[in-house]
DNA sequence: TATGGTACTTACTAAAAAGTAAGTTTTATG
DNA sequence: CATAAAACTTACTTTTTAGTAAGTACCATA
């Protein structure tokens, strides 16, 4: 849970507010976020399908992952009335309007990024 | 001071190892990361400068996403023999290639975020 | 009853990121 | 000496994110 009045939490709304690209960043940042996006790219997949698509992901945190996205539109969560339940994740049309910029981002990512492990370099 | 063997730690070199926007979004994301890259993309600014175009951020801040920066090269530092001190920071080859990503991530935020504050919507 | 399947929820811990406040460095000037 | 300027560094605290582990719900089947 957010602390509403923190400085921490002041600056990350003002800067949310100010700058589009905290603004997205805002919405995409999450461990899993953006390989859960990458996946349902195509067609829309239950829980377990993510689940196995996400290598090391637990339940809790891919809940937790998509109901935030759920929450910032970006994706649909429809519940059937079945047993087992059977829930699917599909991307909504401002979903499928981060593709490309995904995308983009991708490219850039793909240009610089070693092709050997070599992070060390980081603290 | 990142612990090397946690599961959030091997979680995450995995999604950057294998994942271009994450890799992308390690280099850029932090509190103050994009305003910086921003602030430099027309001219070198010294310290001083930079910490006057962010309001809010401490020298502390300020200070230690520079250095972040530096170390994955998206920015140079340049420190003069002078005093008082004066040290400018600048935009590598590196850094202004990921303008054109940074500007195209804008337009996306820009064409989506609302014109009023309604960020209560999220948990 | 037990077991199974799917998709969670809950209570807690560990790790990471951000921030607070004080102190340091290098000289220059009064 | 004191004060000033700019750019940090250090030790600590607060806040946030990610993860661990157990439990729950809804049925169906043996």
């Amino acid at each position: 849970m957010r602390k509403e009045n923190s400085t921490n939490s002041i600056n990350r709304e003002a800067l949310i507010n100010q700058c589009p690209v905290n603004y997205t960043l805002e919405l995409i940042g999450g461990r899993w976020k953006t390989l859960i996006l990458f996946n349902l790219q195509n067609k829309p997949l239950r829980f377990s399908e993510l689940k196995r698509a996400l290598p090391g992901v637990t339940e809790k945190m891919l809940t937790q992952q998509l109901r935030e996205l759920e929450a910032d539109n970006l994706l649909t969560r429809t519940v059937y009335a079945e047993v087992p339940p059977r829930v699917e994740y599909s991307l909504t049309d401002l979903g499928k309007s981060l593709q490309p910029v995904l995308i983009n981002i991708a490219k850039w990512g793909l240009s610089v990024m070693p092709t050997y492990t070599s992070k060390q370099a980081r603290a």
